[in-house]
DNA sequence: CGTTATGTTGATAGCCGTCAACATACGTGG
DNA sequence: CCACGTATGTTGACGGCTATCAACATAACG
């Protein structure tokens, strides 16, 4: 088979990928995909699994296809705080470092995009628009993390929740909720347990819950079987996010 | 003169550089170097003054050389979280991006080393090994800010600042305490006022100055002058601080 | 020496955590 | 299909930690 012929069968597999446009991938082209395509695998995890622990050693760098992951620290006595959320198209794992600084768990159904570290590593070095790819992704995690240290810092529960709320609202897919919806309304299904809310938030479970309960009886949600939430009125639940 | 001893003179300059072993600098070459050396300049800032505001167009990058730079985020009705410190060596800018997402001020007087953007982005385009230090970096000032991440979500005001006061000991020149200090003991001057480490640590002022007498009188931290600390047993105050 | 900034201490209140009971959803095996 | 046990979520009562308000002390500064 030439050489051009396989580079299309390459291509046309990554063409169909859901978040080719979105991940790192976006920064190469035809040839270099090919030579990512080739050392990549798809894993899948259930809701629950978890994909690796603080400190171990780490191997393979990837790509979110589809689902929720949640970084997350431990304190000695156990107490948890969840410190990322990576949805479709984010990138998981840390150059220059061959373990993690945090533990990563499937909060739903979870397909990945793998690659072993040491062939990535040397695509890292040959294609200077991945690493730059790479680096701005990281610049922009940060900016996430300091958004969120001004929210567990310095907002109250119920301003934690809306924030959280809107920030799922805009990274998850939208599902239709009927056609009489305004035009400043949204409808998503939750990705995490109130449990995993509130590791994120820095709150309680309890606290969590009742904080809904808030914005729902404040008209601000409306909520279907626990994890269906609808935003009326998105204009108005940011005013209620402090922000 | 001939271009050696150009060269020489700035290698000379730049091996004078309090920071020039730890900095980004670090991963240079004497021409690089001399490159580098030829767009930077000093810049000095007052305590309290303003370096630059959120959402400001930068057109420098900077290292800084002596002080603590403090970076912030500001909500709408006032309420202010300081997200990162930044002490001798540590780089100020944020690549791929011309305006700030956070507002930087001087702690304590400042002294940075700065260079134009273009010139630099040229720098960083041309010397891998600089983007290479650059991004690692960034990848650990994400590492630090998962860190306060769980610290301000999970733990009480009194570790808090059991772990502030320790985190400082490691970044600020640690000063003599008489002959008679225990191995395990550290002395320094504290950088920033009980209301920037309000603003750290998401407390107030007065619930800051109380566990500063707690730990005071807990015979965990000695004060003087409220700003020069000494620690009897560092491991004895890491025990308080929860890790 | 007065004025302002910085820091400490006390009294009180409120938000959120803790403990507990209950409700609902989910999954498995009879 | 239902019974049962488990996981998840809600609600209530109560307490504690930290914020708020206030007064005072000390240091810095012109």
């Amino acid at each position: 088979m030439p050489a051009t012929m396989i580079r299309n069968l390459v291509a046309l597999q990554c063409d169909h990928c859901m978040v080719r446009h979105r991940a790192i991938c976006r920064a190469l082209g035809a040839d270099d995909l090919s030579r990512l395509n080739k050392i990549a695998r798809h894993k899948k995890y259930r809701a629950g699994e978890t994909i690796f622990f603080e400190n171990d050693e780490i191997n393979y760098f990837g790509n979110v296809i589809s689902g929720v992951v949640k970084l997350g620290k431990l304190l000695p006595d156990g107490r948890q705080q969840i410190v990322g959320l990576q949805f479709a198209s984010d990138f998981l794992g840390r150059a220059f470092k061959g373990s993690a600084t945090c533990h990563a768990e499937a909060a739903t159904d979870v397909e990945l995009c793998i690659f072993p570290r040491k062939p990535f590593e040397t695509l890292l070095s040959d294609i200077h628009d991945l690493e730059d790819q790479l680096f701005a992704n990281t610049l922009d995690e940060l900016d996430a993390a300091r958004d969120w240290l001004l929210l567990l810092g310095r907002q109250s529960a119920r301003e934690k929740v809306a924030r959280f709320l809107l920030m799922i609202a805009r990274r998850i897919p939208n599902i239709g909720c009927g056609a009489d919806m305004e035009v400043d309304a949204i409808c998503f299904n939750l990705p995490l347990s109130r449990a995993d809310m509130a590791d994120f938030l820095g709150l309680t479970i309890e606290t969590v819950s009742r904080q809904i309960t808030r914005l729902k009886t404040d008209g601000l949600i409306e909520v279907e079987q626990n994890r269906t939430i609808t935003v009326p009125s998105v204009s108005r639940l940011e005013a209620a996010s402090g922000q």
